[in-house]
DNA sequence: AATTAGCACTCTCGCCACGAGAGTGCTAAA
DNA sequence: TTTAGCACTCTCGTGGCGAGAGTGCTAATT
């Protein structure tokens, strides 16, 4: 499959990188120019003719420059994905930032979601943490006023959820209290399954709470995509690919559609990955929005415990070399901050 | 001021509605047609010349048709803002939604600013309601991993914030929860300058945590902008003014600097403003990057108690005859249930 | 005095022709 | 194998042209 030879495999890395930066069609002479080639254009023609049989590039009308196609940007990503990495300047800079941030979720996130979508001039995406096997670890009712009660439920991987429900009569904080802290004792450190199997020798308010509790556990567990954080939309909908055509632009209903990303997401499975990176180009086929796009996946965390996704969002003509290793390395960033706050093992 | 004469209005509207319906400039003959009038076209010019001199029309170019100015905009809705009501059916729905729903304050916010968008088909902006005294109601500290604990700070408007903190060394769950019983008996219904004047008497630990809390508190009651809850992006993408001129696109960055909304959450001295709601127009002079758009908003919520903004933001071509109302009626609709579920009297 | 018909004028927009420029493929020579 | 040369193609910007829509003004009408 790899007929490439090395002249056609630097031509068209020139090309692709050329088109990423310009966004227009290269053309055999522009490139000998631009570069100083010791070969001449027709030369350069030649090959740009075979690259282009290969189906690595494509003329978007005859007697016009070239232009990558997807299978050419998978080829580019593929070569590049190992070699490229940040410098340690900007790698020491961005992971200052994180250390001497405040000790808080949300606030990583945003950074995260920042320091990519500057680096990579895109469109960010990150998603929370969130722990893989919700586990009981703390229970707290307060009364807040009549029959309503805050109650505050606390994951053994620090994640909490609170929700306000509403009880059938007015019940003091005292007896609240006491429910809590029979539940705290029963419950410690049980999963989904662990609380569920409970459900004997508790009276009607502990039931109660029991079951909202069981449906809070499932909900944290399963789905639970949680706030995504995102950056750089102006990025994007600077770039001509997204202002030009309506088809870039739907793309952005990822954005507002949770269950697409979620989807997008939960699909491991990708064409080229490498070092927990996945790229997506043009949508591979199944992702009608994203056909003139590219997406940059990683996930971080640590398996079995926490883990998140994030991710760069922008045109096919994407600033790969710089997006790639800057998502590799947040990922790993965020992936230390987890394992530090969260503990493991 | 008011030199306009019954037909004048009239005419003024019907430029204004046909032209928010089809963005295009609004000629004396169509308009004829298009409604019917007893009147010739020769008439309508004259009148719309008359409009034009009193600055609430403008052609694009010499021999166009009409197109309203700020101004217009202006007095339309100032004529609109009373009269127009959103129809029973449709009210019955949206708070039907409400009502039905989960009893979560994020749900909520998501639904909201679901409903106004589509409403209004444009994009919306929602912020959680946020205390406007941080009030102490509870704290519970609980021992993660060495020597990381979470913190859960609950106010007494049911607020709930999280962080997790390091300690110089490790603290058993025991010292911590002694730590929190104690801090929940001295502060309870304490706000900010309260429980900084506890300081005495207190030891090394507690005083630590203390110090955190305020801060915490600080941050809830003073800025705390929050998560921004917005929906409809693609509506706003899909009209011309966004996809032609770079100026509408740039007022996207609202979106993403929070500071900016802010400021313009906070301005509450507002040229139009009738019923709670406020219409912002081109900017109306300051808002340089809101030149070409609108924006809706209201404040909603229990003064003194917790409020949020929400609004809409579009084109200045947007349907205000549809936007007003629905602001105003899910603004009173979130209201009620912050006074429902935050209790006060 | 208000309304309207008529008319000349202006400006946009789509169409077409045209030439410049950039790029291509192919063949033949180096 | 590379390159020079050449004929060819296609886009793009420009300018001319006519249709269409709209305007303002004046004079006639109600």
């Amino acid at each position: 499959m790899n007929e490439l030879t090395e002249r056609q495999k630097t031509l068209l890395m020139l090309v692709i990188r050329d088109y990423i930066e310009t966004a227009q069609p290269i053309g055999s002479k522009a490139l000998v120019e631009r570069y100083h080639l010791d070969l001449s254009p027709a030369t350069i023609r030649n090959e740009m003719a075979a690259l282009t049989e290969m189906g690595y590039l494509r003329q978007p009308h005859t007697s016009a420059g070239r232009v990558p196609t997807e299978d050419g940007y998978r080829y580019f990503v593929s070569q590049m994905m190992h070699k490229a990495d940040l410098p340690d300047t900007v790698r020491h800079t961005i992971s200052h930032q994180f250390y001497q941030s405040r000790q808080d979720v949300d606030h990583w996130m945003n950074l995260a979601a920042s320091v990519l979508a500057h680096q990579s001039q895109a469109l960010s995406l990150v998603t929370a943490p969130r722990v893989e096997q919700a586990r009981f670890k703390h229970l707290e009712l307060i009364s807040t006023q009549g029959r309503q009660v805050l109650m505050v439920l606390v994951m053994v991987g620090g994640e909490v959820s609170q929700q306000i429900l509403t009880l059938a009569e007015p019940v003091p904080q005292e007896r609240l209290s006491q429910a809590a802290a029979r539940l705290n004792q029963i419950l410690s450190n049980r999963d989904v399954e662990g609380v569920a199997s409970v459900s004997a020798r508790t009276d009607a308010l502990e039931q109660d709470i029991l079951t909202l509790l069981q449906q809070d556990m499932r909900r944290i567990g399963e789905q639970s995509p949680g706030e995504i954080y995102t950056d750089g939309l102006t990025n994007v909908l600077a770039e001509p690919e997204f202002t030009d055509s309506d088809d870039a632009r739907r793309a952005l209903r990822l954005f507002e559609e949770r269950s697409m990303l979620q989807d997008l997401l939960s699909n491991t499975v990708m064409k080229s990955s490498v070092g927990g990176v996945q790229v997506l180009i043009g949508g591979e086929g199944t992702w009608e929005e994203l056909r003139q796009c590219s997406v940059v996946l990683a996930r971080y965390g640590v398996p079995g415990l926490a883990t998140g996704t994030l991710g760069v969002l922008g045109p096919m003509r994407m600033a790969y070399a710089r997006t790639i290793p800057t998502v590799r390395f947040v990922a790993g960033l965020l992936s230390d901050l987890v394992s530090d706050t969260m503990g493991g093992e």
